[in-house]
DNA sequence: TGTACATCAGTGAACGCGCGTTCACTGATGTAC
DNA sequence: TGTACATCAGTGAACGCGCGTTCACTGATGTAC
């Protein structure tokens, strides 16, 4: 399961009253027992990444940003992985809020949008986030072991993949897609959007100018639309 | 099966080999001089590339299978990058000749089978290769910055890019395909088995089930078949 | 034909790098009495 | 209230690791004469 660790972030700041406890901002803390120090360190790793991925998510790097000896960081962290899983679950979730937003485009009030409009605004917002920012996406994707990360999210919503799901649902439910096209219907969605990002962004389709890019990206948002509602 | 690696083994320094005056030019050659090095220390990287991808060709480990001192490598490749891009285009070719035994199934004599059948073909020998192989398939698309990087192969055949443009190709001359669908055809195609690949190796689809990863493949398969055959 | 020589694929030793991680410690803090 | 104390988030120094790469070299080979 996606752990949830929005209390994580809670539980390390004592009960010095505090105005907000999920500001990813920078306002600096007291010193010694540094008092967040553990958000800094995801926070720090998550610069990292947005700059060179997950390898770039250095430990030690991550303790000098943040203004700390780097074993300090073993008392927050089992180790660079654990660091790590920490960052990629932040990176996840911030592409589950780029998906929702696009999705909040395609629908009116309600999630009552036309559905093959609102499953080219997952796909779309899934790869223009990759290509916005590269290393966050890959480092969303570098990690979980779990098979269904990502189906949920750090704040309790859904992830990138449970919004793709809910779509789906809602489009067999709408009428705009068979029944019987349902199944497994998300893996060929999904695996659609990934390859054209991994293409793009590490792959053979690197070089391909940026003008270029759109059109492969609604060709490809194309064919899986019409292939799944066709 | 991709390890060629019997001639390597063989030639290990020694004056065993006899001398040729006459050398026909192709035959691996004396020792001391190695003689093969540069082929040695490639066939040394696809082994290390086969076990852990990319990272796993490290130049120094690659030499000590080749029984050489560390900078021998240098007389053959700039630097650790050169090594890796030649391993990473033998990789890339071994990813088309299994397309193209994919495809061989898929055909009469000729190109003569089912444009579906084709695509579909081609498709599961990609994502098979990458499941069977995922080392050697990291390996083929983590290196090249050069777009059509796989659309042309080393002997000069087809890459696998080539071969999946030759198909698409023939199946808008078989009328099997509309050609105003015919557009960038090639990436919504790719880029749903690449996606699927890579899910599946690195990515949150990593646990699924062995015996349920057929289903998922061929559900993408067939997305992108009616997607794009309609 | 023998001999001298240039070539250049190899050797052996060493380098700096930056990492992740461990060790023994310190000292501000909250709390029990 | 003051005082003693346990806690545990931090420090500072050090480690081994294995890498890629460079240096000055050596010596078998092919070739010119």
């Amino acid at each position: 399961m996606p752990m949830m660790d929005s209390d994580v972030n809670a539980v390390h700041r004592d009960e010095e009253s505090v105005p907000d406890a999920t500001d990813s901002g920078s306002a600096p803390r007291r010193a010694y027992r540094h008092g967040d120090l553990r958000n800094a360190l995801v926070e720090a790793g998550l610069r990292l990444a947005a700059g060179g991925g997950p390898n770039a998510v250095v430990l030690r790097e991550a303790t000098r940003q943040a203004g700390v000896s780097p074993n300090a960081a073993y008392r927050h962290f089992a180790d660079r992985e654990d660091l790590l899983a920490a960052v990629s679950l932040r990176c996840l979730a911030f592409v589950a809020s780029e998906i929702a937003r696009g999705l909040e485009g395609a629908d009116g009030p309600d999630r009552s949008g036309e559905a093959g409009a609102r499953l080219d605004a997952v796909g779309r917002a899934y790869v223009r986030f990759a290509l916005r920012e590269p290393g966050l996406f890959r480092t969303a994707f570098s990690v979980h072991t779990d098979p269904e990360a990502g189906r949920g999210a750090e704040g309790g919503g859904l992830g990138p993949f449970g919004l793709l799901l809910q779509v789906l649902d809602d489009a067999v439910a709408s009428g705009a897609m068979p029944p019987e096209r349902r199944p497994h219907a998300e893996i060929a969605a999904w695996s659609a959007v990934h390859g054209l990002a991994v293409l793009l962004l590490d792959g053979p389709l690197r070089s391909v100018p940026e003008a270029a890019r759109d059109a492969l990206l609604e060709r490809t948002l194309a064919t899986v639309r019409e292939g799944l509602f066709g």
